[in-house]
DNA sequence: TTTAACTGTAATATATAGTTTACATTATTC
DNA sequence: GAATAATGTAAACTATATATTACAGTTAAA
């Protein structure tokens, strides 16, 4: 489940932690979802949607042949 | 959690039950999600998007103060 | 106005998203 | 190159997304 989660964090410049708090979510959670190991909810996409200031489809959109991963 | 998959469904001329059968998931699941009474995963909703044809934004974006519904 | 297709929803069960605690590894800075 | 911050990850736990079964309400067509 590849994602562009990192990049957008880093252009505004949180550490994993900092964005877990944002959101409300533990540091192992964003860690995961970066590496594309979780399937997260909807609403956990928003919020991080919200934070880092990119969109549903910016972030998370992948062409369903790479979405295997 | 709005969202706009009832209106994309229809569009697409599928009922709940055959939106369902071709994503994998069953009818009570499309059901709730539609009426916005479930945090749908994010792979649950980037197939919704495949089989109606819609972005994430287009279906799941909802702005913040709506999304607390 | 009955019959059938479609939809809403409730109860219980199961799978998995997310937490907690903890430790290891990889930058970074002194 | 030691100290510290940032990140990866594992095990056991908890919360919740989704399945299963079932039934009731709604709509449309006959």
């Amino acid at each position: 489940m590849k994602n562009n989660v990192k990049i957008a964090r880093v252009q505004v410049n949180l550490t994993q932690q900092q964005l877990a708090e944002k959101i409300g979510v533990t540091r192992q959670t964003i860690s995961l979802i970066e590496k594309g190991k979780y399937n997260p909810t909807l609403k956990l996409c928003l919020s991080i949607c919200d934070v880092v200031q990119k969109s549903l489809d910016e972030l998370f959109w992948v062409d369903k042949e790479e979405r295997t991963k």
